[in-house]
DNA sequence: TGTACATCAGTGAACGCGCGTTCACTGATGTAC
DNA sequence: TGTACATCAGTGAACGCGCGTTCACTGATGTAC
């Protein structure tokens, strides 16, 4: 049966969102589109009445994903001196947090998708790409140093950090919990510099 | 038709190597049997004449990839003072490369494998955690610091750092060069100790 | 050492299942008058 | 504002393809004597 606009807009999104989770979760290619609709509380036929192709959700998923993350270092970028400070050390404390690792799906869009984004369609591809360009641009301009320049490589570091501390973490959450968490808490303590600053009193 | 012992067994490492090969490239789902023994010279229904299933073959391939980068590592820590030091600016100068990044399948096990694991077996998530363990317990004999722990702490660091940096760099190699680029020469200068070094002229 | 037979890896076709996509149908919404 | 019809999202079955696994068969190797 026919059905508002209101609610054709709001399935579309419901089946965007279940999309984002479950990509996040299982990887583009371990979601099946019945499991994805009936994760949005849809019907599997009607998928094709919103998207032509599952690669085209992928691609919205993607998009969503790095909006959501975008808008969050926005929000960080925004401030100022100390704030800035302590939103940026909150962001590091809760991206390798266990919390963010217990997460079904990865809520970073790198951790959730770099390694598949290569087998993927140019599209999608091609949005990674752009997300994670206008990720590194943000983190640059929530960092402290004086330098535009610094400010870049500073973000570049540290995102490689969280990035490969997040994926290591995670690959080996179920079978060695102690040294999933060793790296959590090891990068955590450089990366908030106290290291640096225990470094400093040696 | 019969083979000789000598055969059958130089065929199951063709397959095993074709398998590494290809999962490293594509992924565990992302490779079919029909292909893989394609690659290693052989046709698709003998498979099962060496293993039990491909699930079998994914934890063989596994414990190869870690078995050779293990290897590689453990040359590294039988050496000693300057030697060592330069075997590791080495073993981080290919690691960070555009070589590396360009391999079809990566290298490092860890960046093959480690957002892929979650979805395996809980065979091939333990031989993966083992790898990975081993990895850093390695990778810490290899490093200068004075300190056990202290050795242990730049390890992870370091890992994180390559791990994030190659991941990132690889995701974008066809999407924005610059950017990948950009990526691998930041993460190896910091790594390298350049990047401290001119922190410290300044 | 030579012979006869059992073994077993190779071969490629076939099976069954899961998944992306299509389709015919339904009926409430949106629209034209 | 009210009515009549066209539209189009929802529904669930069906299609086709790819893939993991099985199978019957072949014939050279390994073994028992």
């Amino acid at each position: 049966m026919r059905i508002s606009k209101a609610r054709v807009d709001e399935n579309r999104q419901k089946a965007i969102d279940a999309g984002l989770a479950l990509f996040s979760e299982k990887g583009f290619e371990g979601v099946a589109v019945a499991e994805l609709m009936h994760k949005a509380g849809l019907t599997h036929g009607g998928f094709y009445n919103h998207f032509d192709s599952k690669a085209e959700l992928e691609g919205l998923a993607l998009a969503k994903a790095f909006g959501l993350a975008l808008d969050n270092l926005d929000r960080i970028a925004a401030l100022e001196g100390e704030q800035r400070e302590a939103a940026l050390r909150r962001y590091v404390t809760r991206y390798l947090s266990p919390e963010a690792r217990a997460a079904s799906g990865a809520r970073c869009p790198m951790v959730a998708f770099a390694a598949d984004v290569r087998r993927e369609s140019a599209d999608v591809q091609e949005r990674y790409g752009e997300g994670l360009c206008g990720y590194i641009d943000r983190l640059a301009a929530s960092m402290g140093e004086a330098d535009a320049t610094a400010r870049r490589t500073a973000a570049i570091d540290l995102l490689s950090s969280l990035v490969g501390a997040l994926t290591l973490a995670r690959s080996v959450a179920r079978t060695n919990l102690a040294l999933s968490d060793e790296i959590l808490a090891t990068v955590r303590s450089r990366v908030l510099g106290l290291k640096a600053r225990a470094e400093a009193i040696t």
